[in-house]
DNA sequence: TTGAAAGCGCTAACAG
DNA sequence: CTGTTAGCGCTTTCAA
């Protein structure tokens, strides 16, 4: 609840605009104008506003403005959830933005879960938000996400909607990235590649699979499916450490191996150190997102660094954007593809 | 905004109560009564209601909800933002719990800056939250939060303000948990013992550094002014990399490390087997927290645990009852200081 | 430049 | 059990 301050009777009451208006001996509208159009008024009557706002240490009632104004001045934020702090630095970027722009962040994880997503579209209906973020590889299947962008512009980060145009992208040429993480690894004279995709069925994970077999193909190299140690459920340790099973069990083991995400590399780098394979000594790894951590690995993990910060940023400016224009029209939504950036460092061994 | 259906000319409108109520041939009391007291109508009533609202697709517009109900389900969740994923699985359990009580979840960065706190402190005022959950060491020193207790109930995780009484506190007891980490140490039978503290001056940080002293004067052991490796500036790999300057400009070195966060100790390590020094061979080293990584660094790291998750849905839920308690008075407040629990694992070694 | 008045969509008394 | 009525606090025509 807003300020209060005592009444005649000594009970807290909360300050509103009259309190404002009486105050500084103006009507309510003029206060609401002083405020909002400070141009609009005569510099007396400003300061008398302000004066009396400073006063009564009035602050205006969000919901009373909302109601009137059918403007929240939020965002909805959408994640996944699964704990992955890969997030960490986008939703800092975002907020940072968006609090910047006068937009509060409203957070949800969707958890892949069909009721938390229902539970969001309704949000979202309410009018409770200006404007959507999805930063998630699985977008929301629920219908109702369908009908949202009639009503609030939407935004994608990470991943797209293939055949869509009514929401702005953010997102990184992923099978672009993959090929040229594996390029380099076959300049380093490593020819016997194994790859460990990330989530099944996710755009992003095949993305990179895809990636990982044009590098491959292009340098006359064969794909072989025992080199591909699929069974990820997420992009996390546990896929990683998962994978290394399969390089054990492997007769003829490949000197490289590119991990559809640092989170996977450090899980399989930590495996096969765990059972005497030396890296980049014995094997290479490669990994995907450059997160805080691939640089304190030992060794440093090599990556493709995404620039989070950076699609955070202009993902938000441009939500900012749209929605600032929303009044007129459907304003146009951008689909923005960001270079990703091979990182050097110590898991990957020159050949011969 | 909220759900539109096409107007009789085919120009979007938004459904309101009053197109329900229409539709149902009821009044707007009554359809605002079959969604907020089903017992209280009769069955035919809600049913005629509930096909109403299905029929025009309505969603009740959370705005008017909040003017009126002087309620708007949300929290505060303040965060400090420094990038630190440390906060990842709090957040996570936050949002589960408060969402699952019918509550969102609006984040905010401090920062440590001042201007951040009063815009958030001013957020409260506008009435825009029925909660606040400060999730920080750096507590905000805004004079405008002092006022904040008295209008929405308001808790802290991991640090407490001392002396203060309005508040539900949810925290480990830092100090007891390091003298702990350190007798650990003195068992495995280290004697010189070292210490990187945290960011300077925050409570949680002299609190470690108060428990590390403990443990030694208990075990008769000297403190040492030149094993207190101060100058850190976050709970993060750069302060550990930092560190590692002073351990290798020590002649006589310590056998083991008690840092005082995980990514210290991280940060630490890696520097020191840069240099050539094996861990735990030559020195060990223990942290404090459990993060993600603790586990998959090598070696895997020795640490106290803090029960971030468990904390996190204990906070909320106090929150929740409190805040549904609000009207009647204010409600008791909490201090729930929750045990660590010394997870074993490599980076510690027995002495002789 | 300013004020009066209407009303955003909803809930809560109060009658009936 | 249901309807009527008032009004939450603000912004925005419309007139003056």
């Amino acid at each position: 609840m807003p300020t209060r301050e005592a009444d005649a009777d000594g009970a807290p009451r909360t300050v509103t605009i009259q309190d404002v208006a009486r105050r500084a001996g103006v009507s309510t509208a003029t206060v609401s104008r002083a405020i909002a159009l400070p141009d609009r008024v005569t510099e007396a009557t400003r300061a008398a506003v302000f004066a009396a706002i400073r006063e009564t240490g009035y602050t205006p009632n969000a919901a009373a403005r909302s109601l009137r104004a059918k403007s929240t001045k939020m965002v909805l934020v959408l994640l996944p959830g699964i704990g992955n702090s890969f997030f960490t630095p986008v939703l800092n970027a975002l907020e940072e933005v968006f609090t910047e722009g006068g937009y509060g962040v409203l957070i949800g994880y969707t958890r892949q879960s069909r009721s938390r997503e229902t539970h969001y579209a309704r949000v979202i209906r309410a009018g409770q938000v200006d404007g959507v973020l999805v930063v998630t590889g699985n977008v929301p299947r629920d219908e109702e996400f369908v009908s949202v962008p009639d009503t609030v512009p939407m935004s994608l980060m990470f991943s797209e909607i293939p055949g869509t145009e009514q929401f702005s992208v953010f997102d990184v040429d992923n099978r672009g990235a993959s090929a040229e993480a594996v390029r380099y690894l076959i300049a380093q004279g490593h020819r016997r590649i194994a790859h460990i995709p990330g989530a099944e069925g996710g755009l992003e994970a095949n993305e990179r699979l895809g990636g990982y077999c044009d590098a491959l193909r292009e340098a006359g190299l064969p794909i072989d499916e025992a080199l591909i140690w699929r069974g990820a459920s997420n992009f996390d340790f546990a896929s990683g450490d998962r994978a290394a099973r399969d390089f054990f069990a492997l007769a003829d083991k490949p000197t490289a191996v590119f991990a559809a995400a640092d989170e996977i590399a450090l899980g399989f780098m930590r495996a096969l150190k765990n059972g005497g394979v030396s890296i980049p000594g014995d094997v290479s790894v490669i990994g995907f997102d450059d997160t805080e951590y691939a640089v304190h690995y030992d060794p440093a993990l090599t990556t493709m660094r995404q620039p989070r910060t950076e699609m955070g940023r202009l993902a938000a400016a441009d939500l900012l954007r749209r929605m600032a224009s929303a009044r007129d029209g459907s304003p146009s939504t951008s689909k923005v593809r960001l270079p990703c950036e091979l990182v050097v460092r110590e898991s990957v061994r020159r050949m011969g």
